[in-house]
DNA sequence: ACAAAAGTGTTGGACTTACACCCATGC
DNA sequence: GCATGGGTGTAAGTCCAACACTTTTGT
């Protein structure tokens, strides 16, 4: 392919779209029929349109993938290697979405079929997605588990109304570790704004019925989530002892 | 001006430089020298030209203003308003910068003199930044206040060495409160990695001479630098009684 | 009855806050 | 001496991790 050095710089806006499905995050993905990166699969995206904002276009094309509006959509990051679409200088905006569990998009089974996938299988180097839309997901995927320690984000990967386990499970599968259901519920309780009580239970299911809630209009949560509390105790032996309760070292990631 | 439906895209990256300076946040500016907004107090800025990133150009336009390469620079979001330049379709990625109190850029006080102007000033509506820069500045000011809680940004203020008083005279500039300086001395020197000891100390001003520090390896902050201790008695009245201690209430800020 | 899931109570420890008090320097 | 700023000690309060225990359902 050509590399004309004045050639025209084109702006696209790239979605991934996270949810939570039977415990595992997965992101919605769609499979090329065209060149560049035919048969690969790609995140949704699409070229940002003359008379529209970058953020006008992720939500259109979040509406048209998933049918969705409303939902969570924020800025994620700008991916700009001149190399990083062989057919030319494309800029991108990276976003971060995030839905409840779909009846699965499948929108109309068109040439692009859209589909859920496991995050951990396309972060994987053999899944080998489009352009660098490995690095794009790995980004939403760091972002949005940091935004569940001081942000109330978890409430929209649930529907309109779950229980507390439900959110819990957010959680858990976004840091792949178990949360003490006990003091999570106190947490997101004692946390003003971040749970509405509707009044209703559950029904189904074994075990004591839940009490359900709908998101609150909290969007901070001060003081934050704590990203601790491994537990499952799969055998009856005790975990490693944690003699001087280390709290949290301090690491590398800038924020 | 004309309004072509289809006239090229160009992209550009502009840049928020704060720093501190005798204890106010200051942001460096431009003089713009031609239409549009001539005359207009701006951010610096600059094309991405063809084989670059928008980072590079971040970094460029960065040492082109002030000299400084190595500070702390980082995306802060996309301005993409069809209509925010007059002259066509611009988008542009904003960048939030970080520098330690330099001697004054005045790069060879050509035609776009660069100078420190007060963030409080250039965030008054009768500043009147050319374009968006007002809201670019905004959204500068808000992560960095942000980031001061939770990560070890606040020393990106200072230069090589600095004392502790220098760092706690950041987080109160940025954040408009007084600190008391002894639980912040025990916090910042109790969380590991935010400061490396020199062994000197300082030998100028009145009082008791300070340990000089210099940055350690820590980013993050855990737990968090919280934003309370507002205090500055400045007369020998009570302050306002506090009485069931608020901690901090839930707001609207989605992070 | 038993397993499973939801929810309450309680205790030790970590962290913060507020402030008394001491140290080192310039004038 | 004394004002000024740097630094240590400490006690009360808040929050959290851990876990015993109770409640409510399905089988």
């Amino acid at each position: 392919m050509t590399r004309r050095s004045h050639e025209q710089l084109r702006l696209t806006a790239d979605l991934a779209i996270l949810t939570v499905r039977e415990g595992s995050l997965q992101v919605l993905t769609v499979h090329r029929g065209n060149e560049p990166f035919r048969g690969h699969r790609a995140l949704p995206g699409g070229f940002v349109r003359p008379r529209e904002t970058v953020d006008d276009t992720a939500a259109r094309e979040l509406r048209e993938e998933t049918g969705l509006a409303g939902v969570h959509l924020e800025q994620l990051a700008v991916f700009s290697d001149p190399d990083r679409d062989p057919s030319g200088r494309v800029v991108t905006v990276a976003y971060l979405a995030v839905a409840p569990d779909l009846p699965v998009p499948e929108a109309g089974s068109d040439a692009t079929a859209a589909s859920w996938e496991p995050v951990d299988q396309m972060l994987d180097p053999a899944a080998d997605l489009a352009f660098d839309h490995g690095q794009i997901l790995a980004a939403a995927v760091e972002r949005a588990r940091g935004k569940l320690e001081y942000t109330t984000l978890a409430a929209a990967f649930c529907g309109p109304e779950f229980t507390i386990a439900e959110l819990r499970t957010v959680y858990e599968s976004l840091w792949g570790a178990r949360l003490d259901h006990r003091n999570f519920s106190r947490k997101v309780l004692g946390t003003d704004g971040f749970l509405t009580p509707t009044g209703q239970r559950t029904s189904s299911g074994v075990g004591r019925p839940a009490m359900l809630y709908r998101r609150g209009p909290a969007t901070t949560l001060h003081p934050p989530m704590l990203r601790h509390s491994m537990d499952l105790p799969v055998s009856p032996e005790r975990r490693t002892t944690r003699t001087a309760g280390p709290r949290r070292v301090n690491g590398e990631h800038p924020g």
